[in-house]
DNA sequence: TCAAAAATATGATATTTATCATATTTAGGA
DNA sequence: TCCTAAATATGATAAATATCATATTTTTGA
């Protein structure tokens, strides 16, 4: 559903909207530690996540990754259009060019509401929404 | 969502649905051509769907692959389970070990009910229902 | 019973995705 | 101003998917 790539970087903006500010900065070692993920890879997706605003980040000692208040605006969707691209979720279930409502193809009308459903949900809520629903122990971290 | 070994192993089995039956068998050429995908990545896809039942072959002059009356009753879900594998679908979006209602990743309560009405939308319709869509006008075929 | 036409089995190659390594740049503090 | 701690940029390697190639087996029909 979701490449590799998207799953750490999803945890990892997770991780910092709980655990990070502007105040607060954490470097690359305690999140890819924190997340399970592998040290250069985590690295390299903060990197690319910080490049497309998603996070923010600054060098130099005490430096590090965090989430500005802008930050916590952003949606899973958007994290998941910048590290797997739009058409992942977007395109045909079976990758064809033309496949719309004039001339679907087999599992169009049973595949596109759930998928439509699928984005919208992870469009409408924000980090911030996710980093609430953490500290108020509805749903856990630990990943 | 779908890797493409399973993309193009239900075009196949909906080009068979609509196009073979017990006296009338296909030969990969044909089908490869008519679905689109490579010759030699479709004939293995096909004979890993003939192994596990899905479609029913005979070999030999005159052979080829086709859909007997039972093939027509299984679903998307038991090719994406033979080719994909249970997991890829079923599992945690966050690929969590430890992931369920007592303890739900970030994720979960989002995603998971949409995840099990695709499950149960690719496990409710056989292949007989889509040929019988297709057969109709309602969804189109060439791939 | 033999030749040809088909699937089957097996393994090799290529491409993509995931992972690792390291040199460079930036910023803070002594 | 210089050392050190951090991110950044870039490129190399490994693993998984996708793709290709071919020898073997089975079946039909002459």
């Amino acid at each position: 559903m979701l490449s590799n790539s998207s799953k750490y970087a999803i945890k990892a903006v997770l991780f910092l909207a709980v655990h990070s500010n502007d105040k607060e900065k954490i470097m690359v070692k305690d999140i890819y530690e924190s997340i399970n993920a592998p040290q250069a890879y985590t690295a390299k997706l903060l990197q690319e996540l910080s490049k497309n605003n998603i996070v923010s980040s600054s060098r130099g000692p005490k430096g590090g990754f965090y989430l500005s208040e802008a930050d916590r605006d952003k949606s899973l969707m958007d994290i998941i259009s910048i590290i797997d691209g739009e058409k992942r979720l977007n395109s045909c279930v079976l990758s064809l060019e033309k496949c719309d409502l004039d001339k679907p193809c087999p599992l169009h009308k049973l595949v596109y509401p759930i998928k439509t459903n699928l984005i919208n949900a992870l469009q409408d809520k924000t980090i911030k929404d996710f980093s609430t629903q953490i500290e108020q122990g509805e749903v856990f971290l630990p990943f």
